[in-house]
This record gives C-alpha cells, sequence and structure tokens, in this order.
DNA sequence: CTCCGTAGATGACCCAAGTCACGCCCTTGT
DNA sequence: ACAAGGGCGTGACTTGGGTCATCTACGGAG
C-alpha cells in the first residue's frame, strides 16, 4: 500500500510516528477524478480532507458571467480544504481538478480525533493557513492596487527565481499551464495575457515559443513589476 | 489593573484559566497611539503580538501613487499579527490607528511560551487565521469579479443585516466610517463611493443624510450586489 | 466671527481592461 | 484524411472606473 508514503510527504503530517500514518493510511479512501471533475463546490458542506496525489486541483471562484478567478493550485503532497474542516463552516470555493488526479480522503471525524491524540498538529495546519493567508493578501494587493502588465511581469520573475534554467541566451522558464489559466491566476482574461506577453517579446524583455519562454531582460521585468517602468 | 479584564475579552484567550490571564496580563505591556500612528509597516520583522483595548486599528497595503486597500479594521478585543507571530515571517501589512487607541502588547517569546503550556489556544489560532482567510477570499473574489456598485450595495445589506435598525422609513444604518475608508475597504476610490451612494439615492433605493443611511427597497439593494440589476 | 482644514458632491476627461469577432495552427479522434 | 475543438494572436470597439479640478458645507481653533 503506497497511501502511507504519499502521507509521509505531506509536509503536514511530517509530525507523526510511524504508527499514526499506518492508522491514518487506514482510514484515508482513494479516489480518483478525471480532469474538469469538481471535488466540491462553494457552498458544500465539508465532509473531510483531500490530499493530492497525483495530478493537480484548482481552488477557484466563479462569476455568473463565466469568469473566474483562482485562488491556488494544489499539487501532489498538498492537503485540499483544512479551513472548512477546521471552523466547520462551508466550503468557500470550489476545487476543481486540472488533470486527471488521484487524491486520499480522510473523513473529518477521523481527522478531528487525529488532532486531539496530537495537538503538535494544529502548528502545522497553522503554518498551512498562514501560508494561504499571505497569498491571499498578496493578491489582493495586486487585484486592488497593481495594472494587469504588473501582475504579469512580477509572475514572471518569480517562476524564473524558482524554476528558471540559465542559458546563454537568458533565463529559460516553462508556462504550467495555459493563458487562459494563467489569466484566471491573475484575475483577468486570456486576450491581455497573449497582447502583454507579445509587447513584452516586441520590447525584447522576453522571446517566447510556445509555452516556452526565455527571459532577455530580468531587471526591465522587475522594473515593470515594481511599476517603475510601463 | 484592567489588563486582565481587557484580556479575558479577548475570544483568542477564552481558553485560559485565571492564573494564565495574571501570568499574561504581567507580561503584557500598555501602550498608547494616537490617531494614525503606525503600529508596524509591512516588511517590520514581527516583535510580538497586539491586542486592541480601545480605539481601532487598521491593516492596510499602500501603493506607491498613495492609493490604500484596507484589509481588515480591529475593533477592541481582537488580536493583531497573529499570522507572523506563528510563521515566523515578516508583517504582511502595515498597521494604523485610525482613532486615538490603547494596546496591549505581548512580546513574541512570552506568547510562545504560553502556547507551549497551552496546545488548545493553538485552536484558537487556528480559528481566527480561517476567518480572516474567508475574509480574504471574499475580497478576492469582490475585487476580481464584481463591480463596484455590486461591492457598495452588498456592504450596504450586510451593514443593514448587523445594525440595522427598523424604522417605518426603512431599516436605518450609520456608516461607521468617512467615505474614504470606505473606498479603501471596497478597493475603490472616494468618488466612486459618493457617486455610486448618490446614484442609488437618486433611484429612490436608500436615503442618505450624512452618515446616516436608510434602505428604502433592501430587495433592490440586494439584486445590485448579486449582478441580477443594475 | 472668521479662518482653515476636512469631508463630501459633481462634472469633464482619459485610459486600462474587458468584450466581441475572427483567423490560424495544432492536436486528437474517427 | 478530414473534421472538430482547444489554444493562441489580433484588431476594433465599449465602458467602468480612476484622475483632476472645483465648489460647497460643516466644525473646530483661535
Amino acid at each position: 500500500m503506497e497511501k502511507s508514503l504519499l502521507l509521509k510527504r505531506v509536509p503536514f503530517f511530517r509530525e507523526l510516528g510511524e504508527n499514526e500514518i499506518a492508522a491514518l493510511s487506514e482510514r484515508a479512501v482513494e479516489r480518483t477524478y478525471s480532469k474538469g471533475e469538481l471535488l466540491f463546490s462553494e457552498g458544500d458542506e465539508c465532509k473531510g480532507l483531500f490530499v493530492v496525489g497525483r495530478g493537480a486541483v484548482k481552488i477557484l471562484k466563479s462569476s455568473p458571467s463565466g469568469r473566474e478567478q483562482s485562488l491556488d493550485i494544489q499539487m501532489p503532497g498538498t492537503p485540499v480544504a483544512e479551513l472548512p474542516l477546521f471552523d466547520g463552516g462551508r466550503y468557500p470555493a470550489t476545487a476543481q481538478c486540472v488533470e486527471d488526479s488521484e487524491l486520499l480522503f480522510i473523513a473529518r471525524r477521523d481527522f478531528e480525533s487525529l488532532v486531539r491524540q496530537h495537538p503538535e498538529l494544529a502548528l502545522a495546519v497553522i503554518r498551512s493557513l498562514g501560508q494561504r493567508l499571505r497569498k491571499m493578501v498578496t493578491l489582493v494587493e495586486e487585484l486592488s492596487l497593481k495594472e494587469v502588465s504588473q501582475r504579469i511581469a512580477r509572475r514572471l520573475v518569480t517562476l524564473a527565481e524558482a524554476r528558471g534554467r540559465k542559458t546563454p541566451a537568458g533565463l529559460e522558464i516553462e508556462l504550467p499551464f495555459s493563458q487562459q489559466e494563467f489569466a484566471a491566476q491573475m484575475g483577468t482574461v486570456r486576450e491581455l495575457v497573449s497582447r502583454t506577453l507579445g509587447r513584452f517579446q516586441s520590447e525584447e524583455l522576453i522571446a517566447v515559443d510556445g509555452r516556452h519562454i526565455t527571459i532577455r531582460s530580468f531587471e526591465a521585468l522587475e522594473e515593470i513589476a515594481a511599476g517603475l517602468k510601463k
């Protein structure tokens, strides 16, 4: 059984010993979803905790007119929905698989009794909520106070820092998602992303080839992100 | 000494017994600030936890151009800055007194040792972080997917629900802050707030008299907030 | 009483960004 | 091989909302 292997990868559960992990993986149920399927919808009652094993899960808000704001994308090893699990409320947003995915599901009561036995777990939950809160604060700041081109520049910069490969031509990065998805993360629409990347390219700040982007002037992007330059 | 009285009012510390409260209030330092003073700035290192005793503290982000996005306003009895206290990071935003205020300050190490002795406190922290996170998610949704008039209508509705007084003319509410501040909370500017309230008034949905607002058609406001109507 | 300083109202203007429409390319499935 | 659909590039247009500049009303200080 590899459930326990997955559980051990979750930063969340690092504090637990072998036997707790084993006990937990007894209780955990494996579920598979295909791309596009919903784990739950905003407003649903929270039945338990999900942990991403394979694939990816997007947390999102959507408007009646069909626009979508992505709040976060959970990759393998991350928990989904620890917030409502704790405060007993409903899911504040919708969760959708963006690829075919395998998840572990841990029923609410199982998780609760686990926390009672291991209060240290609460600290891990705090860390996790804290991270999310910081992300949301940053997002609010960008949506409210920054222009779209600034947000895009900022994103390119952070992507480059996180996983850029150095080459003679510059830092190379791979966009990990479609422009549509990129736009949803930045609170704008596909067209603007396309246009802005085009503009950056014509100004020779970047070179675009499909989802493959070479950064030719990291500094200029940083200035745009900071609002010092257009 | 009334420090302990204040501490007992904090939902946060409800779990503590008499002696812990007493011990904590020994350690807590009273500080007074005048209107406009900063408690700390975004990016500062976190020295400890504040608890609002009197007055009010605004948590905000601001842009170089001078615009301001208010994230939250803390009233008496609420803690400020429990997030960086826990994850050890820096303050994610700035805190400013919006009135002359008295606060308690609890040094980081004191709080930490308290949590070690009383792990239940962690659950209280989780509740508090959770609330904030929910607020931020809602804010992101509004900034990204709703128009300004929708946000304003929604706010009037929630204010009315929370503290509206029924009168023959309709529900009456008192705006608890200036239009400037109101705008900062909704991610817009003063002028738009003024104009929108004016429009609502001319459409006879509300009657405005200074900060005193009478809601004449609650339903219409709800429809606007939901985006069903302009 | 008068003088500021702050809060609010309002009109004129401008522009970022969202919408619509279309065309192109590439992949996938039949 | 072809059709169908998804992802992307682009031009044209509209508009919400932010900026600027006044003007007025009110309230406190001197």
